[in-house]
RNA sequence: GCCUAGAUAGCUCAGUGGUAGAGCAUUCCCAUGGUAAGGGAAAGACCAGCGGUUCAAGUCCGCUUCUAGGCUCCA
């Protein structure tokens, strides 16, 4: 939970406070509006409205922008109206209202509008008393927390335009969310806007397709990235990088068939929920296949045939593997979110129930070295846990307790620090996310670790423990960088495509001083190569400036050319030395000999 | 999938109903240059696709595909 300081209850308030100056400025363009809700968030306030048949454009933001600071000049203070239930529900039928009436409604049974109240309070009755704020002569049901006045509301600006279904339910009719940015002063506010705009400059996105990374065709599909020699070069470093670390703690790397007969999902019971998303196919003889959107059943059966013993546990299975999701076209987002291929580096480790917090606390030290390895810093930990109240999560629910207490231990004794969100958790387990956020501040899980307590027994998977009894294995789901494809556009969003040496697509480039030199070069060019080192070289006619200004765009790591001066230096030396010019960011010495430099190359290998 | 915007040369963008433009990239020519854009010329566009309105559509209307932001979903 985030600390209550004085100056983020007055944001709120003023934010909460200008989310009522909008709905007013709002109602009196468009009178016949419905208004739902307007909270304060961290940049500003929004506010949902059914307008019915009248289509709201982005032009028009200008037009309530306008008459919102008419409203606040007119100074209004907010005055508090107290009604019993009944009557409000009298006023909100009277003037048309009906998703204040339906809030009122949650307010009567369930005690409060806040999903995460509702179930602590008692419901109320018709004579308990619900609070209406006046400004002017707009008025609405809000439980308060406002500034005095309408003036004191810090510079605004409307941002966008955006559908929000009504209490997020997509069942719910679907609203029109008007978007405001909203800060204390003038400066903070442009700060904001200009630092939102330059965003665009790091998105993975624009840099991805700058560098060479990736691209998406329409021909191929939505949602379906093509990694281009870079973007390959950058993935197959990390799962080398990924696969030495694992192999080195007793992870077994299997490979498992990306077609599977729909039994398989039928008896993992994943089938029931996700049946949807799967990809299917119908082969010559009317047999249904899924192309795989997990690993997890797969690693099961190998678990099955391979595992008798709790001698033999922990059991540690690792594959990469492409899955494919069906997922819906609106949620597709360049590699973050895409139909596939989602390349996992997915382990399950099968423990008894003693060892699972150490096998837990051992995976949350790989995180810790491997994102510092790799540049990752803003990341944070989120407990997801189960709500029992929606049907999605069964299973006896000690073993629930018993897994998320695991979790919660083992991120205390390691001090790592967390949140804890309801509603989250697996259908088979709660888990901890990975949580990161992309350059525009919207939030996505980047990895994960699951506890699964509920496939292994249903799946039937068994090990005889020390006392001759057969057990049920409990599983761990482990992903350090998530998907390959999804970890490298945060590692473009948190580097801006300067990667660290070692996963540099391309760690050096020869530049050749004029066409004199070409063929030394790409003889030099070659020999690194061989060398491993992972080289190209610039032998096109531009000059020097030029040269160096592409490769510098590029993000290579090492500038070096080649010209009179290095080969008259070989000669005498008979060996190479080159002044390197490092990208910015790397700070490694400038003059070095072919071996130095081989040397610095080789340790920044994997 | 839903709401709101978009789609013009390989890339970034201009073009409000009357003969498709610029910069970069590309190709060719000149320059053979020592650390962030040397000079010149040429070529490159059924203006996302399909249909409609109009004497005339890149421009107006409809549908489709794709892209962006948001909602929902996320094993």
């Amino acid at each position: 939970m985030k600390g209550n300081s004085q100056s983020q209850i007055n944001d709120v308030n003023m934010r909460h406070s200008g989310a009522h100056l909008l709905a007013y400025a709002v109602q009196s363009i468009y009178p016949n509006v419905k208004l739902a809700i307007g909270p304060a968030i961290n940049d500003g306030f929004y506010y949902d409205f059914d307008f019915g048949d009248i289509k709201i454009q982005e032009d028009d933001l200008l037009k309530i922008e306008e008459k919102m600071v008419d409203i606040q000049e007119k100074d209004y203070s907010f005055e508090k109206i107290e009604m019993t239930i009944d009557n409000a529900k009298k006023f909100l039928h009277d003037t048309k209202q009906p998703y204040s009436l339906s809030l009122l409604e949650d307010i009567e049974s369930m005690g409060s509008t806040k999903k995460s109240e509702m179930s602590k309070n008692k419901s109320k009755n018709g004579n308990d008393i619900v609070t209406f704020y006046k400004i002017g002569d707009f008025i609405n049901l809000c439980r308060g927390g406002h500034l005095k006045s309408l003036k004191d509301i810090g510079p605004f600006k409307l941002t966008s335009i955006a559908g929000a279904y009504f209490r997020g339910d997509e069942k719910n009719p679907m609203l029109t969310r008007i978007y405001a940015a909203c800060f204390k002063d003038n400066n903070t506010l442009s700060n904001y806007l200009k630092e939102r705009e330059e965003s665009k400059s790091r998105d993975h996105r624009v840099i991805g397709e700058k560098l060479k990374i990736f691209m998406i065709s329409e021909d191929v599909g939505q949602g379906l990235p093509l990694l281009m020699p870079n973007g390959e070069q950058l993935k197959h470093l990390l799962e080398e990088y990924m696969r030495k670390i694992e192999e080195r703690l007793g992870y077994k790397y299997v490979s498992t068939p990306i077609l599977t007969h729909k039994k398989l999902y039928e008896r993992s019971g994943h089938a029931k929920f996700y049946s949807e998303d799967m990809y299917q196919i119908k082969d010559k003889e009317n047999n249904i296949f899924y192309i795989k959107p997990m690993n997890c059943p797969h690693h099961h059966m190998i678990f099955e045939k391979m595992v008798q013993s709790y001698r033999q546990l922990p059991f540690k299975l690792a594959e990469e593997s492409p899955l494919y999701r069906n997922e819906r076209s609106g949620t597709l987002t360049g590699l973050i979110r895409v139909r596939g291929p989602i390349t996992q580096n997915d382990s399950h480790i099968y423990v008894s129930k003693d060892q699972l917090k150490k096998e837990f606390l051992d995976v949350l030290l790989i995180f810790k070295n491997v994102y510092e390895d790799l540049g990752i810093k803003n990341y944070y930990f989120r407990l997801s846990l189960p709500d029992f109240k929606k049907d999605k999560y069964e299973g006896d629910k000690s073993m629930w307790d018993f897994a998320s207490s695991n979790i919660r231990d083992a991120l205390k004794e390691s001090k790592n620090e967390f949140s804890e969100e309801i509603g989250e958790a697996a259908f088979y387990g709660p888990k901890l996310d990975v949580q990161i956020k992309n350059v525009y501040g919207k939030e996505d899980s980047i990895a994960t670790i699951q506890i699964d307590i509920l496939v292994p027994g249903r799946m039937g998977l068994k090990y005889i423990n020390k006392h001759g009894k057969e057990e049920t294995p409990i599983v761990i789901h482990r992903s350090i960088l998530g998907s390959y494809e999804r970890f490298i556009a945060f590692m473009i969003e948190q580097t801006g495509g300067n990667f660290p040496l070692r996963f540099a697509p391309i760690q050096v480039r020869l530049i050749s001083v004029s066409e004199k030199y070409n063929e030394t070069v790409l003889e030099l060019t070659q020999d690194m190569r061989d060398l491993g080192i992972r080289v190209d070289s610039d032998v096109t006619e531009e000059g020097i400036g030029k040269k160096i200004r592409n490769a510098s765009l590029e993000k290579i790591p090492a500038k070096v050319v080649i010209g009179e001066r290095e080969v008259a230096n070989k000669k005498s030396n008979g060996e190479w030395s080159f002044t390197i010019n490092w990208r910015d960011d790397l700070k490694y010495q400038s003059d070095l000999s072919f071996s130095e430099l081989l040397k610095l190359l080789k340790e920044n290998t994997l």
